[in-house]
DNA sequence: TAAGAGATACTCT
DNA sequence: GAGTATCTCTTAA
């Protein structure tokens, strides 16, 4: 089953919570990319002085003002792209969720290959790095999550634990504890 | 195993 | 022109 729009339209910081162990799917070649979302982190609007829509709608933010479930991909630090999903309350300006870590299912060969790596768990532990394994660009910018294309979120397992802190690599609006993660090792 | 620095280009002021 | 929602390599212990 794939996530409706009625699972984003909800409080940003829950929705980042929930989507732990949901199944982000990439079609590349006609083949199926998958994986269980492990660590997310929430970023709101202009609440949260660390989201890109703190501030005002820009060029590369205005995905996180408008419909929820659409993907929001960004360039950052030179080299690398993050992952993000819009989602909202109707009361909230703008936000979206930080796909952070995923663990493989499926085609962990190609995912492997495309990041060069030997240890299954240096594949996608890190925002920047699924990305790549997913082989998610700009490309990938501003699609619908909802629907079954090239890249969407369905069903997964349900978290045995849900691990909350800080997030990571911001300078403002640290005592928020919005990064959330989960240990897929529990369900293995 | 931990800490530090460099790579690198885009976005906003 | 400054800062960045990161990663990898190198160095030292």
């Amino acid at each position: 089953m794939i996530l409706q729009k009625k699972f984003y339209e909800r409080e940003t910081v829950l929705v980042a919570k929930q989507l732990l162990g949901k199944t982000l799917t990439k079609k590349i070649h006609g083949i199926e990319l998958t994986g269980i979302i492990t660590e997310t982190e929430a970023y709101r609007g202009k609440d949260d002085p660390a989201s890109h829509a703190a501030v005002k709608k820009t060029n590369r933010n205005q995905v996180m003002f408008g419909q929820v479930g659409m993907s929001y991909v960004y360039f950052t630090y030179g080299m690398y792209f993050m992952l993000n999903v819009v989602a909202k309350s109707k009361k909230q300006n703008a936000g979206a969720v930080l796909i952070r870590g995923i663990h493989p299912q499926n085609g962990i060969k190609i995912m492997k290959k495309n990041r060069g790596v030997k240890n299954m768990k240096d594949i996608s532990n890190g925002p920047g790095k699924l990305t790549i394994a997913m082989g998610i660009t700009m490309k990938q910018h501003n699609k619908d999550l909802t629907k079954k294309s090239e890249l969407f979120i369905s069903d997964g397992i349900k978290p045995k634990k849900i691990y909350q802190k800080s997030r990571i690599g911001i300078s403002k609006g640290v005592e928020k504890q919005w990064n959330f993660s989960m240990n897929v090792k529990d369900h293995f």
